[in-house]
DNA sequence: CCGCTATATCGACAATTGTCAATCTATGGG
DNA sequence: CCCATAGATTGACAATTGTCGATATAGCGG
């Protein structure tokens, strides 16, 4: 019974128009906004994007510490924002910690802007 | 002159690199992190959804008030965090503020997301 | 078993943010 | 000219957030 809609269908007599949404509802809007929080911070984007660009498509803690100039605990943290956020995941091998991209996850993001 | 591109081509010599950006510094972080943090709230992605699906592509503040259940100077308030964003543009008719999405925006900052 | 190293977690603190009530500004009608 | 209305601005306040230092946990090497 939780298959009603949040989002009021209102297709009364629009067959086809082309993108008339009937405007985001409460709760999309906070499930979209937490994801786009978690991309709202210069810091975090810089995370994103070093783990993205990083030849083996991850990176560990130490080396994302330096190259943003914050205290581990601070990376340690975003990176937890991240991973919570669906938008990393994170593999523990031996002591390192490697964090990598969720496949899709930033597209998704994209996307969901656009669909606005 | 202002066809100048705010991405840089960045056309070095990478005639197929997939992405390989050298990842973000730390000004295009929080230049990045700017809009996406107008973003990165509720209510905001509300206001811009209604603005969106409405039939003339502008609304004004009486019309955003109610659906959103909030007070006029906390829509304004973020009308104007929107507007400072780049992403909606106000213009005034009579005694009517109207808002109205900015052609592209919507787009660059999907896009953004992607290019991290 | 002991220390060392890599991460995570905790507690604190300043800064930012979302919201509201009250007030100000501007436009239009009588 | 005065009032009514739409919207912006201000000031306040609680809640959240980004950061750090200190501490806890977990593997690894001796």
């Amino acid at each position: 019974m939780n298959t009603v809609q949040t989002l009021e269908i209102n297709a009364t007599e629009a067959c086809c128009a082309p993108t008339q949404h009937p405007a985001l509802g409460a709760a999309d809007a906070q499930v979209a906004a937490r994801v786009l929080k978690a991309l709202s911070d210069p810091s975090r984007l810089r995370l994103l994007s070093i783990v993205k660009a990083g030849e083996s498509g991850e990176a560990c803690v130490c080396d994302l510490t330096e190259p943003l100039d914050l205290g581990q605990p601070t990376v340690s943290h975003h990176l937890k924002i991240l991973v919570d956020a669906g938008l990393l995941k994170r593999e523990k091998r031996g002591t390192w910690a490697y964090y990598s991209l969720v496949p899709g996850a930033l597209e998704a993001a994209s996307a969901g802007i656009l669909a606005l």
